[in-house]
DNA sequence: AGCTTTCTTGCAAACGTTTGCAACAGAAAT
DNA sequence: ATTTCTGTTGCAAACGTTTGCAAGAAAGCT
């Protein structure tokens, strides 16, 4: 019955309410934003009326007025292997965590998934579109000069993935290197001598981490870690994994897998190929992904804190949205050692 | 050097863009929008102008005008257990999915993850903003009414979630029911005659796939299945899981867990408290995510299909926003049999 | 009583597009 | 030569907020 009342009248905008209200638009805005230049018992009214009708300024006109959306992009550029994080845990993980932290801090999130390959504007476009208010990149895949260039003349931007000395845009993320070295000493240490490297070292994180373990290799006088390159997405992962296991059957006795991802599979195809873990292969992932924990045996791997990535992120984005340059926030990994190294 | 001239008229509006090509902004605005009623020679000129200077039109100014703004809006509502879902990798692939869907069709994605106990108002809310077109709720949780009441005044939504009789809701799901009837034929199948059910029961489609298994119990005579409640959190979970199975240890031959990632977590358990799967207890699950394949021993479980789910949300979403009034889309389960029962 | 000061409010001009309407040119038809 | 048409353009009013400025009222001060 009441319902009936205040359905009745269609409140559409700020006028219409202020109408209601007896009061012009300007007042009612000020009302509905908090601001402090209201009578209380007008802002009350407003208030009450705003709620009876379910009434809610409108975000666009907002945000048009104010040039400020309230909306952060996050981007996700897929490399030339589109399918390929659709399946990755760490990163729809990360965005789960991003989503918390923005929501937080009272922003909404604009996802977008881009292909680079076609679609070379691909974060101009993002960024220029004006509904976003900063942009957060979640991975450089082989974008890292585009990135840069981005960089120098935007402001509000963040970048997941790895830190290149002297580069300009603002990044966090793991000691891919260091993270590297860890898990090829834990390896070493399990009494592995020939090490191999398992994923693409085209992205600059896995670059980084193959390097980290070539740098322990070398410092030890071992034989360099052989790369075996293989992709991410889980169907073409095994088969590209079991060839590369019979080619070099015997000749390795360590594998540092790019990806807990890619270590479980890994794990699978060493065990249909009766090879013992870790008696005869050490392995070792890198994320500690839920996964890690559950496979058999549980995985020795090195630890990104996903969490506090997701915090560094924003907290630097709005720190720059605030007018700050900030520098890059590297986040030191840590190696969990369990089962198989 | 073109660089150079190009970048110091800095063209912010459709205006500043007229200017330079001496004609009105609504001549530029149909331009850019591709619009048939500009001559050819001019809708070059200003499309050459605009890619020079990087420019595009304001995507709020344009949709604060054209009442729409080329997003839709997804939330994910968190149930009591907020993390719950954060490590859920079923909403995750969704999301994937549907992101990549909605780009496919031309609309941005707006996510939003809302705690509705904290915030009755999460839906109402959300649509209010003006910031988005139509609405994907991803899970029903436990918030089947408010989203009904919505429903009633709201065209442009559609759910993911379970579908039941005479709801007002369009939904996107797979027939949970029927899930649960082939998990439980399964296990029956494998040799179990006490089954179990692991999961919390309260959200809708959890308790279809109960029922499910309870209507194959009832109608074989077998003792009715035994729900254990269980967080989908993976570090309550362990914990509640171990107790569960100490619990009723000798009691149950065969359990049904609510998730592949619930299934997982209780291999391990299994394990750990020696009780071999499948000789000792059958154990299925429930989405055929990648881990399901890669447990020891590879997970029986029940494949939906989500890459069809993301499709069919969209597909639904679109033709609401046509004005289409659309029937709800019911997906089929489908068995997959590997080595848990 | 007159003069500041402090609170509240209204007015109206933005923010950057889109689009109905009208105007104009040139071409085609009468 | 007049009319009708077609194809392009410009004009100006929206879309729904926010906010600087000014005005009015109430209260405090001398």
């Amino acid at each position: 019955m009441d319902e009936d009342k205040s359905t009745r009248v269609m409140v559409r905008n700020i006028t219409d309410l202020a109408r209601l209200a007896g009061v012009s638009p300007g007042t009612v805005s000020r009302a509905l934003a908090g601001k402090s230049l209201v009578n209380a018992k007008t802002r009350e009214k407003i208030e009450a009326l705003a709620r009876e009708h379910g009434f809610r300024p409108n975000q666009m006109a907002s945000g048009l007025r104010r040039q400020k959306t309230g909306v952060i992009g996050v981007v996700i550029p897929l490399g030339h292997d589109t399918r390929q994080q659709i399946s990755d845990s760490f990163f729809m993980t990360l965005l789960g965590y991003l989503a918390d932290e923005l929501t937080r801090q009272g922003y909404d999130l604009m996802l977008r998934r881009v292909v680079p390959e076609e679609d070379s504007d691909w974060l101009d476009r993002f960024i220029g579109s004006g509904m976003i208010d900063g942009v957060i990149v979640i991975g450089q895949s082989d974008q890292f000069d585009r990135i840069e260039d981005v960089a120098d003349g935007y402001g509000p931007m963040v970048v997941w993935g790895n830190h290149t000395e002297g580069q300009r845009h603002c990044v966090v993320g793991t000691d891919n290197r260091l993270g590297g070295r860890m898990a090829a000493e834990r390896l070493i240490a399990a009494g592995a001598q020939r090490i191999a490297f398992l994923g693409d070292t085209t992205p600059m994180e896995f670059a980084a981490r193959f390097a980290g373990a070539q740098d322990v290799a070398t410092r030890l006088g071992l034989p360099p870690v052989l790369a075996l390159p293989t992709h991410l997405s889980p169907d073409r992962a095994s088969e590209e994994i079991a060839a590369h296991l019979s080619a070099h059957a015997g000749a390795i006795d360590g594998i540092f897998a790019a990806t807990d991802t890619l270590a479980a599979l890994c794990l699978t195809e060493l065990r249909g190929q009766g090879i013992a873990v870790p008696r005869d292969v050490k392995l070792t992932g890198f994320d500690d992904l839920p996964i890690a924990r559950q496979t058999v045996p549980p995985l020795t791997t090195v630890r990104q804190d996903i969490a506090a990535g997701a915090r560094g992120l924003v907290d630097l984005l709005l720190r720059r949205l605030a007018g700050e340059t900030t520098e890059s926030l590297v986040l030191p990994p840590e190696l969990v050692v369990r089962e198989t190294a």
